[in-house]
DNA sequence: ACACAAAGTTGCGCGTACGCATCTATGCGT
DNA sequence: ACGCATAGATGCGTACGCGCAACTTTGTGT
């Protein structure tokens, strides 16, 4: 099946620090590879650009690039949106212990996406334009599931399975509110820039439905 | 990207009523297909199908077959979870008109799972052990999201855009208390028969920490 | 330092996914 | 009943995803 599913990069998320050097070379491929891929992309247009064209780029074998990437969307998205997702965990920990999980996770989760408009306008357009990409890069929102999971469950009063639950449900949320701000960008191409809102705005929006779950008393 | 991503088989449940004949030849197809793709499977095992081999017993061109399905998984698992899942915002909307949210979609959503069990034991079991099936099962959950948003909107109290996110995690945690019912049936292969719980118990504990936001008073 | 185990890379081959151009069946207006 | 517009079916060609079986590089114990 395609829609073959789920991101699975990188276990740790601080594969940076574990300074083998096999890991390091590791890292240093998949970026070269991710950085191929949107480069390519921006230049010809994501449909012009072959698998072969980014193995070459970076300078690896076409199979290789399929150890790294199960699509080429994924390849070109991860340049963008990185571990970003994956980072969601530690965030929610850094919070104050005594602030309402609500709250936690909301500020948590759009942290991570509060600095993604800015830097690189042209490929957002590239991302938002085309079907594939946009769907890929809601595949790595969805990625906040499993760190948000953990992280939740660390939090006293509420057991493993709810926490699943409520992280399976935020990141259904944050998906939608990511889903909102793209649909702004495609209609308004040249007109209004961000008719919508910011992404950060739209997060907030779409959780904010479920604070009455996370901020229910443990059973 | 592969997984490619959601299910959009038929645009209205009720196709069946709308009786032209191109209609109904078209879902005549559609089910021999998944007929053929389910049959086939169980006789030779998930992997030993083709997609050659499903289209010929459908009496259709395997390019056909295509034009159906994005993928063999979809067509296997399209003959048992059928349009279950787009029956849900029917559902909701038949529960009374003045019970709480939560308890009607929770309702709604395990009635159609309801009947899972019993009839086809040996099909369950074929989805239940090849991981590609497993996934294609679950996106098939996740089709209750759009039918079940707009059931909400129905519903008072809540506008549209709340409704989306709700369904989006209402869909979410069902997609979590499924991925627990297969988990209980790959562990116990010979053994243990349900050892996790029926998966209509499994969908309402799944679903209870949503309570809360469900029936949270609208603002 | 050395050799062995573990992890990563590469080429190959099969089966799949899907755009495009064409042909056929259906539905609808007259 | 007739013919046109259109949805659906089919074949073809290209690119992709990924299992498998070598081969190479990195990590580790002695």
């Amino acid at each position: 099946m395609r829609p073959r599913n789920l991101l699975r990069y990188a276990p740790h998320v601080d594969e940076t620090e574990k300074s083998g050097l096999r890991e390091r070379k590791k890292l240093a491929t998949r970026e070269a590879l991710s950085a191929a891929a949107l480069r390519l992309a921006m230049e010809r247009g994501p449909d012009n650009v072959r698998v072969d064209d980014i193995a070459e780029a970076a300078g690896v074998s076409p199979r290789t690039y399929n150890n790294y990437f199960s699509s080429r969307e994924q390849a070109i998205v991860a340049a963008v949106a990185a571990e970003r997702a994956l980072r969601v965990g530690a965030a929610v920990r850094a919070r104050p212990d005594d602030e309402p999980l609500a709250r936690a996770v909301v500020e948590a989760v759009v942290e991570q996406y509060s600095t993604v408009d800015e830097p690189g306008r042209a490929e957002l357009a590239l991302i938002t334009s085309a079907p594939g990409l946009r769907a890929a890069f809601l595949d790595t929102v969805s990625a906040v599931e499993q760190p948000l999971a953990a992280a939740i469950a660390e939090r006293a009063g509420r057991d493993e399975r709810t926490a699943a639950v409520l992280a399976a449900a935020v990141a259904a949320a944050a998906r939608v509110g990511a889903e909102r701000w793209l649909r702004s960008w495609v209609t308004g191409n040249a007109l209004l820039v961000v008719p919508g809102g910011s992404l950060p705005d739209l997060l907030r929006e779409a959780l904010l439905p479920l604070a009455p779950a996370l901020d229910a008393p443990a059973r």
